[in-house]
RNA sequence: UCCCGAAUAGCUCAGCCGGUUAGAGCAUCUGACUGUUAAUCAGAGGGUCGCUGGUUCGAGCCCAGCUUCGGGAGCCA
């Protein structure tokens, strides 16, 4: 079943047992009596101690024990010497798997930013930071499935590849196997997808949400985990081409229900990476706290724990829309003229609207409900007063929406409506629509980003750290 | 896509009013020293100043375009 993990073997008791130890090389350090290797493996931030004697290797060997090499180490396990550390290992013997020139080698013990590691994505994993921000990622994916688990709901997979243009979520990437340079045409001169893979248009789904609605219409309480794409020309620190989003979509719940749902599913998930994670969380915490030390005292944030912890310990804020709308316009920023965009009944809340309810009025997490109509999608179920929807969006300090959601429309008429309304073709939406002719019942989903999940949880300021290989405009590199 | 800013050594940056041989710290290499903790001390090597064009006796520096990167906005998760 493999080699030790260097996790593990930190917490053995030393009793000079023999151990083989596998990993990269981050330091070296060399002196009369002792060579000090710190060795990585990734199962922990944590490094193991491997030390050999001088002149018990030849230099020839010692000289390709660099920065970044791979080494086999086998040794005993013994209690150190040093202050750093409780165990380490006495080498007996070393194999370099890999050397790593340090002249070429980009990774050398220094400080390195965020932007170059960004250029090196393919090594990045090896560094402290992006391990740590790895390893909580995979935690908080293993702590989505295993609370959806214990509350009932099934992991719906729900397609990749969609045909259907009507989720209007967003640009699409489109999936042909089309000859680009010998397009096939129509009589009339376009495009003939039906000679196309699939006989017809086919993108990239922006959204499990459809399909998921018709597993809720079954299974009562389903869940998609899966890859997510958007062609918008987005360059932001908030978003990516191709991201994983997590959408729930639950039978016989109402709006209220809903954000209950959405509200412990968020605390839980977090306190999952507060138990098991505590030395990446940690390391983390140390790393932001040590860039904040040039601002002043009023800029610097909440240390990450403290942050995460006040999330878990304390209600989110609940308000209607038109509650908000009230407190912005009885905002300083508001009456004085700081706002970039106007505020009153019937806006779409822009940035800065949203940061200030969440970071100044309130000071936590946020949910707004019932917003208007015109501004949310066909599929949300209309209020009795017909201006405002059941929706409701959950905002987070720093990143603003992580959770988008609502009552969905269970009436057949109602629904058709607004799809006429906004213009879609019912026909390419015939499947969907049977959900409220046959069977309907009312029932509630949302959508959670799971990027902006680990960007919170890690405190990380750019999405593109929180995902091992982003795509965005013009980059797709590896 | 829009606004603002940036691009100089492997990395992070400085480079004065446009002037002669482009600097620092870290990293790397060499030596010294030391049960060391991203060790310490000394020395050395390392540059097509993003690309294209322009202004000028002379451009890392000024101007234009392009490319890429960063921050903000929009779109959203």
């Amino acid at each position: 079943m493999g080699p030790l993990q260097i996790k593990d073997i930190l917490q053995t008791a030393p009793e000079n047992q023999s151990v083989v130890v596998k990993g990269w090389v981050r330091t070296k350090r060399e002196s009369k009596n002792a060579i000090f290797i710190a060795l990585n493996d990734g199962s922990t931030i944590n490094n193991i101690q491997v030390v050999a004697e001088p002149g018990q290797f030849s230099a020839e060997l010692l000289l390709t024990v660099t920065t970044g090499s791979c080494l086999k180490v086998t040794g005993e396990l013994i209690a150190s010497q040093g202050a750093g550390q409780t165990v380490e290992v006495k080498i007996s013997d070393i194999e370099v798997y890999g050397t790593a020139d340090p002249e070429e080698y980009p990774l050398q013990p220094k400080k390195h930013s965020l932007e170059f590691l960004r250029e090196i994505a393919h090594l990045r994993p090896r560094t402290n930071t992006f391990s740590a921000i790895l390893r909580i990622r995979h935690a908080l994916a293993f702590a989505v499935h295993q609370y959806f688990n214990d509350k009932g709901f099934f992991y719906l997979h729900t397609p990749v590849i969609t045909a259907s243009d009507a989720e209007g979520a967003g640009e699409m990437f489109r999936v042909t196997t089309l000859d680009l340079n010998n397009l096939p045409r129509t009589e009339e001169g376009a495009i003939n997808f039906k000679e196309d893979f699939f006989g017809r248009e086919a993108n990239l789904t922006v959204s499990g949400q459809l399909e998921g609605e018709l597993g809720a219409m079954a299974l009562s309480k389903i869940y998609t985990f899966g890859p997510t794409f958007r062609a918008e020309n987005s360059n932001t620190t908030r978003h990516l081409a191709e991201f994983w989003m997590i959408e729930p979509e639950m039978a016989f719940f109402e709006l209220e229900d809903n954000m209950d749902l959405a509200e412990d599913f968020v605390k839980k998930v977090i306190t999952y990476a507060l138990i098991n994670c505590k030395d990446d969380l940690n390391f983390l915490q140390n790393r932001l706290t040590e860039e904040e030390k040039n601002k002043p005292q009023n800029e610097r944030s909440l240390p990450l724990l403290e942050k995460l912890a006040f999330v878990v310990d304390n209600p989110f804020e609940r308000l209607t829309y038109t509650e908000a709308i009230d407190i912005l316009l009885k905002s300083k920023p508001h009456k004085e003229g700081k706002f970039q965009f106007p505020v009153g009944w019937g806006i779409d809340l822009s940035s800065e609207h949203e940061r200030y309810l969440v970071e100044k009025h309130f000071k936590k997490p946020v949910i707004l409900t019932n917003y208007p109509r015109e501004i949310k999608s066909f599929y949300m179920k209309l209020d009795e007063d017909g201006k405002t929807v059941r929706a409701m969006d959950v905002l987070f300090p720093g990143i603003g929406e992580i959770i988008g959601g609502s009552q969905r429309e269970e009436s057949y008429e109602k629904l058709l409506g607004r799809v006429k309304e906004i213009g879609i073709d019912p026909e390419n939406l015939w499947w969907y629509l049977e959900t409220r002719k046959f069977g309907t019942a009312p029932h509630s989903g949302f959508g959670l980003g799971f990027e902006r999940l680990v960007q919170f949880v890690t405190g990380m300021g750019n999405i593109r750290d929180v995902i091992p290989f982003p795509r965005y405009p013009k980059s797709a590199e590896f």
